[in-house]
DNA sequence: ATCGTGACTTAGCCGTGTCTATCATTGTGT
DNA sequence: ACACAATGATAGACACGGCTAAGTCACGAT
């Protein structure tokens, strides 16, 4: 029952991985994470021992119901944090992954509750990630990624991946936030950018960013 | 440089001992802490390692400038936190010890100046504990302890003590709050409690009650 | 068939911070 | 003067979570 702030790390980016459909393996733990393969190896092994991971006959690695109960514990934590930390201290887009990526660890339950409340129990973090309910079902939601659009449709941005901020600072200038509605244009020659116009602009967006961009295609 | 959680807790508790005058002594330690009293001789040991802590010939622990900067940092953000917790999320008084116990170590420098820009750079949290500032000279200024303060004054409540969560429950129902004036009456023999009068109204406070209360005889 | 190569685990170590048990020192009461 | 209590330090152990180095294992290429 007691997870540390290591135990908490693993969960939330065995859920991560595990959410965006990506094989959940040792290898790709420990890069996730920036530890060791060695580290990830001895902590799955505890969290196998602590029944918050599971290894159904070689199918790779599973969250156990306590073990997905326990990471999005943590994922909701962490998105009520990038909220509020928006919200009510106006911190930009950019800053409050790291910023929520410290306290979530150390929130209570009860003070989770009063920013929960006091924001009104929102849904979406600044990124357009769903905030997991503290009780009941939760559904990740991805949606399509931008670089797997074709070209000539209308693209919907519904989540922008939080974890580089130096993209999101520039995304956010161009206005490429959730809710933005993106006209898709033809992908440059050669593995070239993307060209989408949004805001009546034209912008050319490279892999590294249309692979951050989740949301649906309109009409 | 690195300040990890115990180290942070250590250098509080040191500093809290040595602003109220007390010898800072490794039982003394131990017991604020709440771990033996090897745990706190290992960790002075760190702390003299590290120049935060330093043994003047034989005058007992005292921290050194560093140490004292250091201590000084967390209690800083100990303070800008209740205050906050207090103000923005309306948690009560008794309450906001205990969250900001766990949140100041997870505070970046960037989250604790929006903190307390939004707050408008307070210099009191709750409990009236002066917070001190980011850079320039702090005085903890404790004035006097009720408990030793003569019957038939008039007592202006400056401080209460935020360790006992119980406490501050019962003395701010009485009103017994920072800014509070009470008239200091006799003290019940044997070491009876200390009655006073707040508000019209006249209560018995335990010694146990009177230690937590700090501020100035007036007139 | 065998030889790399990549993915994972094991073995062994380190640093942090805790504990209990024990030893040394010091001050005090008789 | 001496026993006793308090205080602090040391020794040794353990849990956690990280590391490197070395082993195992499967699989594709030669």
């Amino acid at each position: 029952m007691l997870t540390s702030r290591a135990t908490e790390d693993y969960l939330k980016s065995i859920y991560g991985l595990a959410s965006r459909g990506e094989p959940v393996t040792t290898g790709g733990l420990a890069r996730s994470l920036g530890v060791s393969s060695p580290s990830a190896s001895a902590m799955i092994k505890r969290l196998e021992s602590e029944q918050f991971l599971e290894r159904p006959q070689d199918s790779g690695l599973r969250l156990t119901a306590e073990g997905q109960a326990a990471a999005l514990r943590v994922v909701r934590r962490h998105r009520l944090l990038e909220t509020f930390l928006a919200r009510v201290l106006d911190m930009a887009w950019d800053e409050v992954h790291a910023e929520a990526e410290l306290l979530e660890h150390a929130l209570s339950e009860r003070l989770e509750e009063r920013i929960d409340t006091a924001l009104g129990h929102p849904t979406r973090d600044p990124h357009g990630d769903p905030i997991p309910p503290r009780h009941g079902p939760h559904h990740e939601d991805w949606g399509q990624s931008l670089d797997l659009v074709p070209a000539g449709v209308r693209f919907r941005v519904d989540r922008v991946c939080d974890r580089d901020s130096e993209a999101l600072r520039y995304l956010g200038a161009l206005g490429v936030v959730p809710g933005a509605v993106l006209d898709v244009q033809e992908q440059a020659p050669f593995a070239g950018p993307r060209w989408v116009q949004v805001g009546g602009q034209r912008h050319a967006l490279s892999a590294q960013l249309t692979r951050l961009l989740h949301g649906q295609v309109e009409q």
